[in-house]
DNA sequence: AGCAATTATGTGCGCTGCGCACATAACGTC
DNA sequence: GACGTTATGTGCGCAGCGCACATAATTGCT
């Protein structure tokens, strides 16, 4: 009964997002994806205004606005771009960097709290069983990106679904 | 390393809950708490406001201006609850209890299309794991009930958390 | 070089979902 | 029958987001 599983999965999906968001709202005191757009421009390659729409799926306003309040709380700021003068290129700010690193850390122990009463042997399983899953999406590249949007590139070894923005930070 | 593994779950968990919130916006058009609103008055035992408000975790306030929506799409209806004249009673309309099936059934679609690359004997073993991860909670019965909220209690046998407002049912 | 089409950013405006403070009606208790 | 409690509903405002529009810089075409 496939849709039984998928009955569990739905429940325990929502739960860790619930617990993400909630890290979000303690941490960067903002909901919605300020908090990925935070992990995104984390990053360090300097992403423009609209690089960081299409990452996110926001609107372009969305995303000017976005981008302002966390300007205005000192998380982020914006930069001019040498090579195009319309672009902006973001970059965060010491305490960005700080608010970044506690977020997810944060998300981090409070997804561990769902999977601590597994036993070593059943993480590698669920581990085994969750990269499957992934791995076997087909999405476009932007939906890929989007998927990582809040993924902890410290601890993503061998990713299953290697976003392509990650190739900017090496050329950043 | 469990944080791999919690970094994964991290990434599904948001797929999960993403695809169960655009089924909502396409079928019940409206998001946060509404769809869930919509299950929880349709398990039938005419829920007042504030029970509602307690289940989905909202203030009071927002609660009833979440039903004034739902009454307004014509898919709940307040009834007087006789026993009680502050009280309201909360049911589905005919329509009401259409737009939950189809939300129930569109939820079901689309986390089992992130199952769907795992083999029948990956299905069960993920079932067992996230039912460990579930029944090893240690939830008061308000944040079960929270669990539960977009449950679908048609698939949904020998629930490792079960939520104590399923008890209203058999005695409305 | 010059001018149009494209691209990138920012602004007014409104909508949805939600919470706080407050008001009102019914219940229970003494 | 008066008072505290409980349940519902109402201004009001805020956060997050999208649409339509405006403006500046780049690209391409001739």
């Amino acid at each position: 009964m496939i849709e039984r599983t998928a009955n569990l999965l739905g429940v325990v999906g929502v739960m860790v997002a619930d617990a993400i968001e909630q890290t979000a709202r303690d941490v960067v005191r903002h909901a919605g994806e300020t908090p990925a757009a935070l992990v995104v421009i984390g990053y360090g390659f300097g992403p423009s205004n609209d690089r960081l729409r299409r990452i996110l799926g926001l609107s372009h306003p969305g995303t000017v606005r976005l981008v302002d309040r966390l300007v205005r709380d000192n998380l982020v700021e914006r930069r001019p771009d040498l090579k195009d003068r319309r672009s902006i290129s973001l970059h965060l700010t010491p305490q960005g960097e700080q608010a970044r690193e506690a977020f997810l850390k944060g998300r981090l122990a409070a997804i561990a709290q769902v999977i601590e009463p597994l036993s070593t042997a059943e993480c590698e399983q669920l581990t085994g069983l969750l990269r499957k899953m992934l791995s076997s999406l087909d999405p476009s590249d932007e939906q890929r990106c989007y998927l990582c949007r809040l993924c902890d590139d410290r601890v993503c070894t061998n990713c299953p679904i290697p976003a392509d923005f990650r190739a900017d930070v090496a050329s950043a």
